[in-house]
DNA sequence: TGCTAATTGAAAAATATTTTCATTTACCAA
DNA sequence: TTGGTAAATGAAAATATTTTTCAATTAGCA
């Protein structure tokens, strides 16, 4: 098991949360995911970690991670939420196609000192940002233009 | 009316869309407020401008206006989706605190130089951002604290 | 090993959104 | 100004998503 998996876990038991393997498989699909899933493609992924999981469990899952503050929850354009593994803490960064909806994960970002200036000023107490951009990938712009 | 107004509706006109009265009304509504605003709630103050119309109505204009770039579908936290009129096109900027839901508008911010780079880099056509910074507002952490 | 509170899954309920279809209406052409 | 016509509307039904309820099961401690 990996050591994020471990560090979650611990966390867990922290809180006097049960480990089911209900909440493993969700957290196996999670952790073993760089992009948004939705509860439904976590359910079908599911049935492989732990057959016949139900996706109410799959529901109450992601609300305990979420709120553990183990994965966050993204309100992503389309008909549900997503849930995406927390990996560093706080930040999200996303490129995201409108041809495709294909979602790029980027990592630098320098909002510190605007996150300063706003936070003086509104006296906002910031704890983390979402920064998306919207666009065209590339294969998208070819098929426009085709 | 408003120049804004105007600017609208020759947009739809431009695009073969008829000009309906609650059409004008759902535009009315959202023209005014500069506030998120689900489908319910345009709904609800849509009545006021234009007695009966129907919750459907609603959802397609909305959808049209956002086709038309007119207003801008936000995917907030809750369980529907708002709608906001855009008034800098392609920004959207927001502090949104965890306690209360409360969202603050901002509009400065520079990312110019972040979009170029993330352009080259992916290939990315990057046409508009949304920034969002999470966190508590000045209320939210005294209650918290008390 | 047995107890107990937490967790699960199924079904039902609650919400939100989309589709269907008959009726009405905005707006262009005459 | 007045039809004609395609687009738009509202009601109801269908679909999709999320939450609640509740009896049965189970993880983890004593």
């Amino acid at each position: 098991m990996k050591l994020i998996e471990k560090e979650i876990i611990a966390k867990l038991r922290r809180r006097g949360y049960k480990l089911t393997p209900q909440r493993r498989a969700v957290l196996n699909v999670i952790a073993a995911s760089n992009e948004h899933l939705t509860p439904a493609a976590i359910y079908e992924r599911g049935q492989q970690e732990h057959p016949g999981i139900g996706l109410v469990t799959i529901y109450r899952t992601l609300e305990m991670l979420a709120e553990l503050g183990v994965i966050c929850k993204v309100n992503t354009e389309g008909s549900s939420r997503s849930y995406l593994i927390r990996r560093a803490s706080g930040h999200h960064h996303h490129l995201i196609c409108s041809g495709c909806n294909t979602v790029v994960d980027f990592t630098t970002c320098d909002l510190g000192e605007l996150e300063q200036r706003l936070s003086r000023k509104t006296g906002f107490k910031i704890e983390g940002h979402l920064l998306e951009f919207i666009g065209y990938c590339q294969k998208c712009q070819k098929v426009a233009s085709a």
